[in-house]
RNA sequence: CGCGGGGUGGAGCAGUUGGUAGCUCGUCGGGCUCAUAACCCGGAGGCCGUAGGUUCGAAUCCUGCCCCCGCAA
């Protein structure tokens, strides 16, 4: 099949080389601009972009899409059969919508309708949902409201963001490789509309985010440190500096402290009072230093038991 | 040239008015103990990131390079 690929992060790479390998012919790739990221502002190129070209397809790198008739001609002019969209992380015109026989379709990192929106994997984990997923839509002009074709669940009470986008990145790769196959064999794909009162809104994840407020519940707040793992990552204040915490695991039992108050600092972690039960920081950080167990850092440094974060 | 912190025995840190490298832990051996992540005694282990420079002498001062990390985007 005749396919444009657009997408940007790692998350759409396996989907990008499973289709390459499936013999579908990738006419056209289309990903964000580079930009500058890190230390030291330098350019870099998407993770999708590096994968086309390291594949030898044509890339195209629009800064707007909306109303860029120059891009709207080049993918007619394409004519592909199916515009396949994953993370692409910009909203696709009306105009682009109607261009592929097939339409377009959107891999989307969650169990629609739950999680619409930029950043579904780590708001299935800050939610707390028992199965995260992966599912394939026909797409229309709202944000992720297009029906389901199919869908992947997968158990999310366990792991961590990085480790359900890994999983759900392979799992989307082959579920949009089955639906292309069964367009292409002619099946009926009986798309199935999301329930819009289910629905709920995965907006994109800041670094503000990553702020620990202890007067939250120590179950929410590891949820935090799992679902934003390993980015932007979670942090709290320890003598006014940014203090990172990677790992945690929730205490249970009343401690009649104030929330941030650290109960006990040894080769166990950082236990830290919530508003209920206690946060045990396993692996942390701090600034200009690397990650290290909490058992690692406290060898150099010392935090007295009452020292209150925050 | 975005701002900034750092590279010291296996781990985490201290050590700048330059002069024989320390701490906590681990590790090895021994002791104590019913027992121990406890305690006591003893030992091994570092060319102080790298290449030069200044100096009688540099981990400590200067310069280049490599690597790691925080912030901002």
């Amino acid at each position: 099949m005749k396919i444009v690929f657009m997408g940007t992060p790692d998350f759409a790479v396996p989907a990008l080389e499973r289709l390459t390998a499936d013999g579908h012919e990738i006419a056209l790739v289309v990903t964000k601009p580079d930009a500058m990221k890190g230390r030291g502002n330098k350019v870099q190129a998407s993770p999708v972009k590096e994968k086309a070209l390291a594949l030898g397809l044509p890339v195209v790198q629009p800064g707007k899409v909306k109303g860029n008739t120059v891009l709207f001609e080049q993918l007619r002019q394409t004519a592909p059969d199916a515009i396949v969209v994953i993370a692409y992380g910009k909203i696709l015109p009306k105009e682009i919508l109607e261009i592929p026989r097939y339409g377009c379709l959107n891999v989307h990192g969650s169990l629609l309708p739950r999680h619409r929106g930029a950043a579904p994997i780590q708001w299935t984990i800050l939610a707390g949902d028992e199965k995260g997923g992966v599912a394939v839509m026909q797409m229309d002009e709202g944000m992720d409201t297009g029906a389901v074709l199919a869908e992947t669940a997968v158990p999310a009470d366990r792991c961590n963001a990085e480790e359900l986008f890994e999983i759900l990145a392979e799992k989307g790769a082959v579920l949009i490789a089955e639906v292309l196959a069964r367009i292409e064999a002619g099946e009926s794909l009986q798309p199935a509309a999301q329930n819009d009162a289910l629905a709920t809104y995965a907006p994109m994840i800041t670094k503000q985010d990553g702020l620990l407020d202890f007067s939250r519940s120590a179950a929410e707040l590891e949820r935090r440190v799992r679902g934003l793992y390993p980015w932007p990552g979670t942090f709290t204040y320890l003598n006014g500096q940014p203090f990172k915490i990677w790992k945690a695991a929730v205490v249970r039992g009343a401690h009649g402290a104030v929330p941030g108050t650290v109960l006990r600092a040894d080769t166990e972690g950082i236990l830290i009072a919530c508003a209920e039960d206690a946060l045990l920081a396993t692996e942390v950080q701090a600034p200009g230093k690397k990650r290290m167990a909490a058992d690692a850092y406290l060898k150099g440094h010392s935090i007295e038991n009452g020292t209150v974060l925050g």
